[in-house]
DNA sequence: GTGAAAGCGCTAACAT
DNA sequence: ATGTTAGCGCTTTCAC
C-alpha cells in the first residue's frame, strides 16, 4: 500500500494550512522561501501524490484528451499516435485512446464514458466520414478536432493534406516520367475525403495532359492490403494496357507489387507504381515505394496544439491544410 | 455548454433524495420501481451525465489503466493495443497510452502521473529489459502487468511466448527443411527477454541437430529494419555460405529481401529467411514471409484480463506463457 | 423504501 | 505571508 498523505496531512506536519501547501504545489506564490522549503521538506520526506480526482472535480478540467480511432493495423495510426501523446505530454495532458471499430461502430459507447470523464478535447483521427461520427462529436460541447479527415456536414476544424491535390500530382508526377496509361487503385467513392478526391485528383491530371479517361483503368479498394490484391488482379484481368498505377496508399501499392510478382511482373521494369502516406511498409518493400507523404507525426502534434488553443481560449480553431511532398523511391521508372 | 445537472438538480427535480438517484443510477435497489421510472424519467428529459472525477474521488477508483509503449513504429504496438483496449472496454475501463520513449526513459515522468491519476493498473508493452523501469513498475504500489516482456529482478507478472522455444523451433524449421548453413540476425545481447533468449534457441537448434555454431553467421540488430539492413550486408561481407537465415523480427526478415534484392538474391531461390512476430508486414512482403506467430491481440487482452485480476482480487495474477506457431508462407525453401 | 448528512482531497475566495 | 472555510458532485452509513 502506498501511504497517500493528503494535503491536510502534509499540513498539519509541516505546521501551515492547507492553503500554504496547496500554494507552494502549484507555484502561486504568497509564501516565504522559508515555509516553502518546509513544506517541501515535508513532501520529501513522507511522500505525497496529488489527488487528480479531487483537483479535477474542483477545477472542472480533467487535463485528459481522447483519441478516436478506428480499429486498423497501420503504422499510419502510430505515427500520428506518438505526436499526438508528445505533443500532449509537453503541455501536462494525458491521453486516453478509443478503439472506436473500423466503421466507427463503438462511438456512441465512448462519447459516453469521455463525456462523464469530463475530457477537455477528443481528436478524431482518420476516422470513415460518417455523419453520425460527426454529429456526435459535433453536439458533444467538447473541443474536438479532426486528424486527417474532414466533416461535410459540421464544422470541426481539422487537419490534413488536400487529397486532390496531392494525387494530382502523384499521376502528374506519372505523366511527367512519361506514362500515359496510367491505371488507379481508388478507395471508395463513398468516401469523400480519401476515396472521390483522389479519384478526381486522378482525373484532372490526366485531362489537363490531355489523356482521356478509360473507366477500364480503375478499380475500387478500402484501403487494405486485401482489397489492394483483389482490385488490381480485377485490373490486370481486363487486359487493359497500362505502365504505371497510382495506388490510394501505401498498403495498396505494396499489393501491386505482390500480385506483379506472382504474375511475373516486377516494379518499375514492368510497371511504376506510386503510393499514398509514406508509411514504414514504403521504405520496406522491394522494391521501396514512390509515394505521397504526409507529415503523419506532426499531423500529430499539430491536431493536439489546435486542440489545445480551443480549450485554453475557447474558440475554435482554423482548420490547417498541411503540405504533402512526393518522395522518390525506386518503383517508378522513366519512360522514353 | 453541456447544461450538467448534478444528482443534487435531479432529484430535486424528481422530489426524492440524492441518496435515491444514486441508488437507481448505480442499480443498488432499495427503491420501488415506481421511484425508478420516475428518476430515469427526469434524467432522460433533462440530461444527466455523472461526474467521474466526484465518483473517482469518492471510491477511490479511476477505472482506468495505463499502457506503457516505447516509442517505435511496429504495428505489433497496435495490435496488442488494440487487444488491450476492446478487454478494458467490454469491462468498463478506460486506457491511457503512455509513449515513454524507445529506451524508456520518460517512464518515471509517467508514473508520476499515473500516481496522481490513481490509474487501477498499468500494462507494460514490450518494454526494453531496463531495471529501473521494473523497479518504478514495481515500486508504484499500482498493478501491473507485463506483455511480451518480463523483469528479472521484479516479479511482475507477465504474458509472454517462449522466445528461446520459439527461436530454436524456427531453426529447427530450416533445419527440417535441409538447411545447415544457417545465418541468425539477433537482437542485442544485452536483451535479455527477446535478444539473448533467442540467440539461445538458435544456438541449441543447431546443436541438437550437429550443426557447429559458427560466429561469422551471426550479426546483431536492435529489431528495426534499419539495422537489419546492415546486419545483412555484414554477414554477406563476410562471404560465409549459407542458405537461410533466421531473423529475430519480421522487420528484419523484411530487411534481408531488400538486401537480397539489391544484390541480386532473390529469396526463397538464393536463401530462405524465417521471420518473427507474424506482424502485418510479414504478408505483404514478396515474397510472404514465413515467420514465428505470437498471438498479439490475445496477448493484448490477457493481460488485460490479469490486470483486472489484480485489481478486482488483490491477488497477483500467474505469469503466462502463451503458445506461439510457425506460419508457413514463401520464404523459406525445401532443400533436397 | 427513503432521506440526511458526512466526507473523499482538493482549490480559491475571503479574512487576517 | 498565511489561515479559514465553503464547496466541487458524488457514495454510503445511519436513521427513520
Amino acid at each position: 500500500m502506498h501511504n497517500d498523505l493528503t494535503l491536510k496531512d502534509i499540513a498539519k506536519i509541516a505546521n501551515v494550512s492547507v492553503a500554504t501547501v496547496s500554494r507552494v504545489l502549484n507555484n502561486l506564490g504568497g509564501y516565504s522561501e522559508e515555509t516553502r522549503k518546509k513544506v517541501l521538506k515535508v513532501i520529501d520526506e513522507y511522500g505525497y501524490r496529488r489527488n487528480a480526482a479531487a483537483r479535477n472535480l474542483k477545477t472542472k478540467k480533467s487535463n485528459t484528451v481522447a483519441v478516436l480511432l478506428p480499429q486498423v493495423e497501420t503504422t499510419y495510426y502510430i505515427t500520428i499516435l506518438n505526436g499526438i501523446g508528445d505533443a500532449a505530454q509537453q503541455n501536462g495532458y494525458s491521453v486516453l485512446v478509443c478503439h472506436v471499430g473500423a466503421s466507427g461502430s463503438r462511438t456512441k459507447e465512448y462519447m459516453n464514458v469521455l463525456g462523464e470523464q469530463r475530457v477537455d478535447g477528443i481528436i478524431g483521427c482518420s476516422l470513415p466520414p460518417n455523419e453520425e461520427i460527426d454529429s456526435l462529436m459535433a453536439n458533444s460541447y467538447i473541443p474536438s478536432v479532426l486528424v486527417s479527415t474532414l466533416s461535410y456536414n459540421y464544422t470541426i476544424p481539422y487537419v490534413k493534406v488536400d487529397d486532390y491535390k496531392a494525387e494530382y500530382e502523384a499521376t502528374n508526377y506519372l505523366i511527367k516520367k512519361g506514362h500515359r496509361n496510367i491505371a488507379f487503385l481508388s478507395g471508395p467513392i463513398s468516401d469523400v475525403v480519401a476515396g472521390m478526391p483522389r479519384l478526381q485528383g486522378y482525373k484532372q491530371a490526366l485531362e489537363d495532359n490531355h489523356i482521356p479517361f478509360r473507366e477500364e483503368l480503375v478499380a475500387y479498394t478500402s484501403f487494405s492490403f486485401e482489397t489492394g490484391i483483389r482490385a488490381f488482379k480485377e485490373i490486370l484481368s481486363r487486359n487493359v494496357d497500362f505502365t504505371a498505377v497510382v495506388a490510394c496508399c501505401d498498403d495498396v501499392a505494396a499489393a501491386t507489387l505482390s500480385v506483379g510478382y506472382k504474375q511475373g511482373l516486377t516494379v518499375p521494369h514492368d510497371f511504376s507504381v506510386i503510393g499514398f502516406d509514406n508509411t514504414r511498409i514504403s521504405e520496406m518493400t522491394v522494391p521501396p515505394l514512390t509515394t505521397i507523404a504526409q507529415p503523419l507525426y506532426e499531423m500529430g502534434t499539430t491536431a493536439f496544439n489546435m486542440l489545445l488553443y480551443e480549450i485554453e481560449t475557447g474558440v475554435k480553431p482554423k482548420s490547417q491544410i498541411i503540405p504533402f511532398e512526393i518522395v522518390e523511391r525506386q518503383s517508378v521508372k522513366k519512360l522514353r
